[in-house]
RNA sequence: GUGGCCGUAGCUCAAUGGUAGAGCUCCAGAUUGUGAUUCUGGCUGUUGCGGGUUCGAGUCCCGUCGGCCACCCCA
C-alpha cells in the first residue's frame, strides 16, 4: 500500500521542517498584528461552484456524504472567509488583519511543488482601501520570507496593478466584457514569442508597438506611491514593477502581486493582491469591504529552503536545538532503574529533555543511544549509589554528585552552554 | 486532461537478452561499567503490477499503476 498520489507522509525530519514552517510563519504574522483563525476543512461543494472560478470547480476533490449531501474538500480558503466575514464582521474592529494555515486540496495531476494537498498561509486586510494595506501585505511577505534566511538575490516580489489596465483599457477601445481575455493575452507577454503574441492582439485591434510604448510609460509612473513607501521601509531591493503581471485569478481588482524565486527554478512561493468586490459578491451582498490578501504554500517554500544554503542551515539549526536531547539517563545496574525512573521524572517534571531504554542494555549501547539522539548529559545509575554520575557529552567530563543535587548541578551545566 | 522520460533492497545506484549486486542505513557481536573509528556477522527483492515475444526477460513489446518534466492551470 502506498499514500494516495500528492499527499503526503510526514516523517519525524517532513513533520520538524513544517512545524519549522509553520512557526516561523506565526511569529512573524504576529509581529504585524494578525490574529489566526480557520474554519472547516470540508464545505459544502456549492460554496465554490457559486464562487470560485471554473477552473477551481473543475478540480474539486468533492464526494457525496453519508447524509447524501455534495461536499468538498476546500480547494481554498477565502469563500469560507468571505461566509466568516459575513456573518460575524459586527463583532470585530475594522480592519481585520486575519492570517490561517489551512490544508487545501485540488484534484489535479502533481508536479514538483504542485501536490494534491498542501498547506498555505493566508493573509488578509479586511476593511481598508488604502496603498498602506497593500505595502503593509507585501512587507508582511517579505519578512516572512526574510524570517526563514532568504535574502534579496534569493526571491523578487513583482508588483502590478490591475486598476492602470481598467483605467487604459478604454483607450485600447477594449471593453470590460473583453477584459478578461486581454488580460490572458497579457499574462502570457512574458513567456511566448512576439509572432504568436501578435495575432491575438490584433484580436482586440491592438499593435504590438502600441501595447509596449504605453507599458513603457505606464510602468514609470503608475507605481510611484507604491515605490515611495517600500523604499521607505527599505524594501524596495526586494521588488520589481511590471504591469504585465496580471495574475490568473478573475476576482483581483487592484494591486497584484507574486514572489519568486530569483533563479526561477520554482513555481511561484506566494501571490496575492486587491479584491475589493469579491465579499460583496461571495456574501450575496450581505456586506461589503475592500480587502486584499495572500497566499504562501508550504511545498514551493521547503523547497527553496533546502535549496539556498542559508536557509537551510537556519532551519536545521532551529530543528535540532528544538529537538536534541538534553539528558540521557544511563541505567548500570537493573536495581537502580527504580531509583533511576523516580530522578528521570523530576527532572522531566523540571522541563528537561530525558531519556532512556525502555529495556535492559549494555552501558556501552547506552552511552551510544545518548550520543546518537543528541543528549548533553548523561547520568549513570550504577554502584556509585546514592551519588550518580554525571557526564558532559560534549567535554567527556565526568563528576560524582550526590541525586539530591542532580537538579542544580544539570540546570548549571545546561544554562552554561546554552 | 494531453504529450515525453523513468520505475531494481529502507535509501543512492550497478548488472551485453544468459545464476540479481555494491555502498550507506538498520540489527547483532568483538571478556567485567563509557560515546568515535575499525572489524565480523545478519536482514530486506515475486526487479511497481499484469500480460506478450523468446530455449531464456531487470533488459524487448503491450497494458496498467506510480514518479519526474513540458503543456494546461496556478488558490
Amino acid at each position: 500500500m502506498q499514500s494516495l498520489p500528492g499527499f503526503r507522509d510526514f516523517l519525524p525530519n517532513d513533520c520538524a521542517a513544517r512545524n519549522y514552517i509553520f512557526a516561523r510563519w506565526r511569529e512573524v504574522c504576529r509581529r504585524y498584528g494578525f490574529v489566526e483563525w480557520d474554519g472547516p476543512v470540508l464545505e459544502p461543494t456549492d460554496l465554490y461552484k457559486k464562487k470560485s472560478g471554473p477552473e477551481i470547480v473543475a478540480q474539486l476533490f468533492s464526494f457525496t456524504d453519508k447524509g447524501e449531501r455534495e461536499v468538498a474538500m476546500r480547494p481554498e480558503l477565502t469563500p469560507t472567509l468571505a461566509r466568516v466575514i459575513a456573518a460575524h464582521e459586527r463583532e470585530f474592529k475594522k480592519p481585520l488583519k486575519w492570517f490561517s494555515i489551512p490544508q487545501c486540496f485540488r484534484y489535479e495531476k502533481q508536479q514538483r511543488g504542485r501536490l494534491r494537498e498542501h498547506f498555505q498561509l493566508n493573509c488578509d486586510i479586511i476593511g481598508d482601501q488604502s496603498s498602506g494595506a497593500d505595502v503593509e501585505l507585501i512587507a508582511l511577505c517579505i519578512d516572512l520570507l526574510r524570517e526563514v534566511g532568504l535574502a534579496a538575490d534569493d526571491f523578487v516580489v513583482r508588483i502590478s496593478d490591475r486598476a492602470a489596465w481598467d483605467r487604459f483599457l478604454p483607450d485600447f477601445g477594449i471593453g470590460p466584457e473583453q477584459k478578461a481575455d486581454f488580460l490572458n493575452v497579457i499574462d502570457k507577454l512574458d513567456r511566448e514569442e512576439v509572432e504568436k503574441i501578435q495575432p491575438k492582439l490584433e484580436l482586440f485591434g491592438v499593435s504590438v508597438a502600441r501595447l509596449m510604448a504605453f507599458l513603457a510609460n505606464a510602468n514609470l509612473e503608475w507605481f510611484a506611491p507604491l515605490r515611495e513607501q517600500l523604499e521607505t521601509r527599505d524594501l524596495l531591493q526586494y521588488c520589481e514593477f511590471n504591469l504585465r503581471i496580471v495574475r490568473g485569478l478573475a476576482y483581483y481588482t487592484g494591486v497584484v502581486f507574486e514572489v519568486f524565486d530569483r533563479p526561477r527554478k520554482f513555481r511561484a512561493i506566494a501571490g496575492g493582491g486587491r479584491y475589493d468586490t469579491l465579499i460583496h459578491q461571495l456574501s450575496d451582498g450581505a456586506v461589503d469591504f475592500p480587502a486584499v490578501g495572500f497566499a504562501m504554500g508550504d511545498v514551493v517554500l521547503g523547497e527553496l529552503i533546502k535549496e539556498v544554503p542559508s536557509a537551510r542551515k537556519k532551519m536545521e539549526e532551529a530543528i535540532q536545538s528544538q529537538h536534541d536531547l538534553q539528558i540521557y539517563a544511563v541505567i548500570a545496574k537493573e536495581e537502580r532503574r527504580p531509583d533511576a525512573l523516580q530522578l528521570i521524572q523530576t527532572l522531566r517534571d523540571n522541563g528537561y529533555r530525558v531519556d532512556y531504554s525502555l529495556t535492559p542494555a549494555k552501558v556501552g549501547k547506552q552511552f551510544q543511544t545518548a550520543e546518537q539522539l543528541g543528549a548533553r548529559l548523561a547520568v549513570l545509575f550504577g554502584d556509585e549509589w546514592p551519588q550518580l554520575k554525571l557526564k558532559d557529552l560534549c567535554t567527556g567530563d565526568q563528576s560524582l554528585v550526590p541525586r539530591e543535587e542532580l537538579p542544580a548541578r544539570v540546570a548549571t551545566l545546561l544554562s552554561s552552554r546554552a
